[in-house]
DNA sequence: AATATTTGACCTCA
DNA sequence: TGAGGTCAAATATT
């Protein structure tokens, strides 16, 4: 497609000129403020923010489209691939832009704490399912941080990556860097209630010990103990958004072919929905809070920097199940709990690990 | 067989 | 030039 200066210029205005309007049609919706048009105040927000950030980020489209690449998006519109490339140029235009991605995502800190009391582990059962693509000593780091991606960014470009590890000062203490935001159909789901029919993946074993013979009731009031402790403990250390493309990931790859590997328009749409639930609902100023439940149904295993990890089995129509079936938006613990009870009713296995440090002893209950 | 992890090599950037 | 980040082949797991 053809994407001259004019026409970037032309839609910046129309970008510029349709936040106007929105804006004033938000504040008409505030002098008349009847609480039936409160959520239509929220559209208009949100609207208004969408529309600034599209002008925002077209201000910076070129230094976006390269970006493009990273995704595989690339067709014959695209001005990139007007003519024939090795597959070598190729390659390593698409590394460049995976490193020029890398500095400019979003980034924010989380810190964990791990508690063995209730064999809770918080925010790395982020309720995302990640695939584990490095791992490296650290510079004056004691503990190798291991690198993770989406599982679906080949499938659905996700490019969300996480880096944990373990703190020096506080090997109880785990810190995970989050990059990029999803923008895979799991993000749509996750963001809009807790998923009550992902497959769990639980073994025998993960119960350990003496937890096998635990009364049921004493392991639900014990996780429901921890469940508060994690709400308490684990912070979100810092948020690092930036006003650029980054904040819009999905919008640098908005070619028309963007969609197609799976021959529809749902990941547009998916994308966009999953921006915003993620940027202007409370679970984005805090996503650990609302997607990095405890409960979320995932099969967990240590890596070799024992660290615990997840794998969400979710098939590709399990999750179209879940998005397609009805859904009450919300993020409300009081959800996350109902789950939870009717997950431990049903199964008389709990889908928590004991942590197993390789280097250092479990913190002790207090 | 399909999928995930490990790990050494390679790349970028400060 | 070296640290941090990513790739991809080999290996492990499901």
């Amino acid at each position: 497609m053809e994407d001259s200066p004019k026409r970037k210029h032309t839609s910046l205005i129309h970008e510029l000129i349709q936040g106007k309007e929105l804006a004033k049609q938000l504040s008409n919706h505030m002098v008349s403020s009847s609480p039936s048009s409160h959520e239509t105040n929220e559209l208009l927000v949100e609207k208004i923010l969408w529309s600034y950030e599209k002008a925002l980020t077209m201000l910076n489209w070129g230094s976006t489209v390269g970006e493009a690449k990273t995704t595989t998006m690339m067709d014959s519109n695209s001005s990139f691939s007007g003519s024939p490339k090795s597959e070598v140029v190729d390659r390593e235009f698409e590394h460049k832009a995976v490193f020029k991605k890398r500095k400019t995502m979003p980034r924010w800190t989380e810190q964990v704490k791990i508690c063995s009391t209730t064999g809770l582990e918080g925010s790395l059962d982020d309720g995302y399912s990640w695939r584990k693509y490095g791992q490296k000593d650290i510079l004056g780091a004691k503990f190798p941080r291991g690198y993770y991606r989406c599982t679906h960014r080949n499938v659905q470009g996700c490019l969300a990556t996480k880096q944990v590890q373990r703190s020096d000062e506080d090997p109880t203490t785990i810190e995970v860097t989050y990059r990029g935001r999803h923008t895979c159909k799991q993000a749509k789901h996750l963001n809009k209630s807790y998923p009550s029919n992902i497959k769990i993946g639980l073994e025998e074993n993960q119960f350990h010990n003496d937890q096998n013979n635990q009364p049921l009731q004493e392991k639900i009031q014990q996780t429901l103990e921890g469940i508060f402790t994690f709400e308490t403990e684990l912070k979100v250390k810092t948020e690092e958004l930036e006003t650029k493309e980054d904040v819009f990931p999905w919008f640098c790859f908005s070619s028309p072919s963007f969609g197609s590997e799976n021959g529809d328009s749902m990941l547009h749409e998916s994308m966009i929905e999953n921006y915003f639930m993620e940027t202007f609902s409370p679970a984005f100023i805090s996503p650990a809070t609302s997607e990095s439940n405890p409960f979320c149904s995932t099969a967990h295993h240590f890596d070799s920097t024992g660290l615990l990890c997840q794998n969400i089995q979710t098939s590709e129509s399990d999750i179209t199940q879940i998005v397609s079936a009805p859904t009450s938006v919300t993020n409300s613990p009081i959800l996350d709990l109902d789950i939870l009870l009717h997950k431990v009713n049903f199964d008389a296995d709990f889908p928590f690990n004991t942590l197993e440090f390789s280097h250092h002893e479990n913190c002790t209950s207090t």
